[in-house]
DNA sequence: GGTTTTTTTGGCAGCGCTACCAATTTACCG
DNA sequence: CGGTAAATTGGTAGCGCTGCCAAAAAAACC
């Protein structure tokens, strides 16, 4: 079966049957400029007759600028990225802007295709994680006009707002924690820190306090793949079969920590008397567990929140630090 | 700082400076009709050296019918929409679409408006949860003349295309299940049925299967919001505060399910020695518990990768169903 | 070399809407 | 009630691109 073809009902056809101009139509519609209430009454029943649905594609090229707001995210499977979108949506929705999406698979490549790819859609705004991309894409971005909000990172410099915290001082706290409760033999659990650059400068803040403070990282494990429970168990276990005697492990999430606790659970490895487990993000699962897990809460939506409100409100330049919550949980 | 404005580079520029046409340009960049390789040459040279982006917005006007996918979805806490979105973004990248969302809060009339919004940019299709929409909705749907895709359920009449699986028969089979495995005295712990309505599918057929077979459900639980690890911890802990005698719980789903892991865990009760668990999806994370969930895998990720190929190929209305898994763990 | 055929090209009319401006109607004032 | 200010309206030129058609150039043929 072909699928019949769209019928389109235009706004003069609107303007003809509520006999009035089209202009006139066009502002009661958008609500713009001034018409009067009986004016209004017949363009909204010749609406209402007809089913017309304006069509935005010709709007917005007739006018300046789009409601559309392009985000070009590394993945979905990672909960920090719905998240983010859920906070953006919201706002976004409110004020009548639509969200445009996709995913780059933390590939800087893909992500100037995508980056491309969206801006042909002349958005309003292009919501990227983190600093890392190519020239090509931050040349284009440049050219474009339009605002970048660059989500979720504060190490760097910001090509126009930036919104979220710094992840070095996330690791770095991480690291004070650990000590300050005495733990001294520590290892770290972690996901393809190349592709997650914000995941590698975690790590890499987390060492250097480690290095300053006293005992440096004594193991780490590194998987290839995504983050995900399943990997977290199977990191702890390839990580404590290397070196047994460890008495703390950071992992690069929660989700890689949950993995290491059920690892824990199943050796029947006392927590966090034998092992202790740290953890990133503040998932609410973490919460929930029979021992809560230590960890350092983000603000995953707020970020997609205020990065929206910026955009709305097309505010200046600038970075926005959201800052985290480190939780004393009972696993560290 | 006012952020300055759009210097766009339009299509007639390209032409100028490479001496050639505009449809020239517009044939080059869609590598449709026929050109010379010299020519090609030129129009490239002249793309790369102004840095032009072609105007999608202005190419889906002069053209007919764009490459927009809409995606109307009820939440994105649910890990289930992230994984629909993830395979459907995907296949619509490979195939140069874009994917547009927004998200409904499992509410009908915000539906309805977001489905309006969503059809004023014209799109090749319009991705919905399930068949429960307002009239207003469907008869948008049925006038816009764009295809319609309703996902994650077969229980019910599809306006056009729906890729799912049954959402009864998943119930059903659960009960059979836990049936089978001897168990009687059978109790449920859910999130709200009124909005989402698939789980109220299974929820109700779980009943009837167990009122046909002979132990009727013993006890439920229902908690308003969202299902949530947190709430399926809350829900058990207060079924079994009420009905203390259960030997098996089925869980809406299994973050709920994994919530309710955590309070035998925590409380000290042998699973499934002294209590079952059943859940539903089929998460990563019931694989790596210490004792393995108990659940049904659903194709979440094949969902959305489906829809979009259909989509693609406008392939003709049908519903594709692609089934699940049984999975037998070790928690019931 | 002269034709016929095929391949490449450019011109230009829209796509459906908004922004601007001028024309019209209505309100208001002394 | 004339006249000016204010509120409403309609006409129309694009927004940047694609699709159609006819013109031009290149290739093929006798």
């Amino acid at each position: 079966m072909e699928f019949k073809h769209q019928v389109t009902v235009t706004l003069a056809e609107v303007a003809e049957a509520a006999g009035v101009g089209e202009s006139t139509v066009s502002r009661v519609l958008r609500d713009h400029g001034s018409f009067s209430g009986k004016t209004r009454e017949r363009v909204m029943a010749a609406v209402e007759r007809l089913g017309y649905v304006p069509n935005r594609i010709a709007g917005t090229l007739a006018s300046t600028g789009s409601r559309l707001v392009a985000f070009v995210i590394p993945s979905l499977s990672n909960i920090v990225f719905p998240d983010v979108l859920r906070g953006a949506s919201a706002v976004l929705e409110e004020n009548r802007y639509q969200a445009v999406f996709s995913v780059t698979d933390y590939d800087p490549g893909k992500e100037e295709a995508l980056v491309a790819a969206m801006l042909a859609w002349r958005p309003a705004a292009v919501m990227l994680a983190g600093y890392e991309h190519t020239d090509g894409t931050v040349k284009m971005l440049r050219a474009s006009g339009c605002r970048v909000v660059e989500l979720l990172d504060l190490d760097g410099d910001a090509l126009d707002i930036a919104v979220g915290f710094s992840n070095r001082a996330a690791g770095r706290e991480s690291a004070t924690f650990l000590l300050k409760r005495g733990y001294r033999r520590i290892g770290y659990v972690g996901h393809d820190l190349n592709r997650d650059t914000r995941a590698g400068k975690r790590f890499s803040s987390f060492c250097e306090t480690l290095d300053v403070r006293g005992p440096s990282l004594v193991a780490h494990e590194i998987l290839a793949g995504a983050s995900s429970v399943e990997n977290g168990r199977l990191g702890l276990e390839r990580l404590l079969a290397r070196t047994a005697d460890l008495d703390a492990v950071y992992f690069s999430n929660d989700d890689m920590a949950l993995g290491g606790y059920f690892h824990c659970l199943a050796k029947g490895i006392a927590i966090p008397s034998k092992l202790a487990i740290f953890g990133y993000n503040g998932l609410d699962i973490g919460r929930v567990m029979p021992q809560s897990l230590s960890t350092i809460r983000t603000p995953r939506v707020a970020t997609g929140e205020i990065a929206a409100e910026l955009v709305v409100a097309n505010a200046p330049s600038q970075a926005v630090d959201l800052g985290f919550e480190l939780i004393e949980g009972a696993t560290a």
